[in-house]
DNA sequence: CCAGGCTCATTAGTTAAGCTAACGATTGTG
DNA sequence: CACAATCGTTAGCTTAACTAATGAGCCTGG
């Protein structure tokens, strides 16, 4: 398993093309009446954060602060997210996620893994780790 | 640099929000007046393919026949792919880039990189290369 | 040899996800 | 205390994807 060689002109294509048709597929993946990917993603960021403003939360996953306010949305429709204002600053809000919010993301955890995880077993622990390095680095390049 | 066991529950979610924020990233990242991530992959398999049918290029893209019809409306409205009719069969049609559409390619495959490729220039030539075998994995699960 | 079934592409209609621009309320400051 | 900055939201747009239904053309079995 030796490096080869790579030159960054070539591997961008070839990693773009890989991405989009993954999470093409990875997104069509959803059980019926389930959440989103967009929305579980936010849910789960509000659930490891605890508590988080719109603009926090918005920053966290990479996105505007009115698309969050969109996904909040949607996630308040149904009850798996609480926003309540804040102490001191009238114009702020904080979301978090309820009871029900965390029992749903629970119960779905392990079910919307359920495609993915079962891919992944599928492969070699070598390409698992493959691929766990480079989510590492994705995230890494996302943040730039 | 020894494989760490990976359990694929583990890994699933990981690997799912690096992409998402990832993607979010790269979709973001495109020049004024420019084609879209989806425009530019569906014009790519065509021009390394030659001619497919629509059905053949939703198949590669990985996306129903209702979207590449319009993915290819959107091409053929700036002159960039070309339907033809099937020679023997009339439900059919051949698409293929134009002159017009493998040169806007060209001429943007660079720009259209460039965000990605400067940052991939930043890695290391190992983290390159753990990204390519990882584009390679990536594939064969969308294709899975 | 043609009627019915299949395939292909498209149309229609819906939903999600993202953006920018603009706005109203609130805060904090010079 | 007027005014600038901040926060969240609204409004409006675009892209991207889906399913269901439609119409045209092909093929095959009786």
């Amino acid at each position: 398993m030796t490096a080869k060689r790579v030159p960054p002109a070539q591997l961008a294509p070839q990693l773009r093309d890989a991405i989009t048709r993954f999470n093409r597929r990875v997104r069509r993946a959803r059980p019926v009446g389930d959440l989103t990917v967009t929305q579980l993603s936010a849910l789960t960021s509000l659930k490891l954060a605890g508590a988080l403003t719109p603009r926090e939360l918005a920053d966290i996953e990479r996105v505007q602060p009115p698309t969050m306010t969109k996904i909040v949305a949607k996630l308040e429709e149904r009850g798996l997210v609480q926003r309540t204002p804040h102490p001191t600053d009238g114009r702020q809000v904080i979301l978090a996620a309820t009871a029900g919010g965390l029992a749903v993301l629970d119960q779905f955890e392990r079910a919307r893994n359920e495609w993915l995880a079962s891919r992944l077993a599928a492969l070699t622990e070598e390409e698992r780790d493959t691929l766990r390095r480079a989510a590492e680095i994705l995230q890494q390049l996302a943040r730039a």
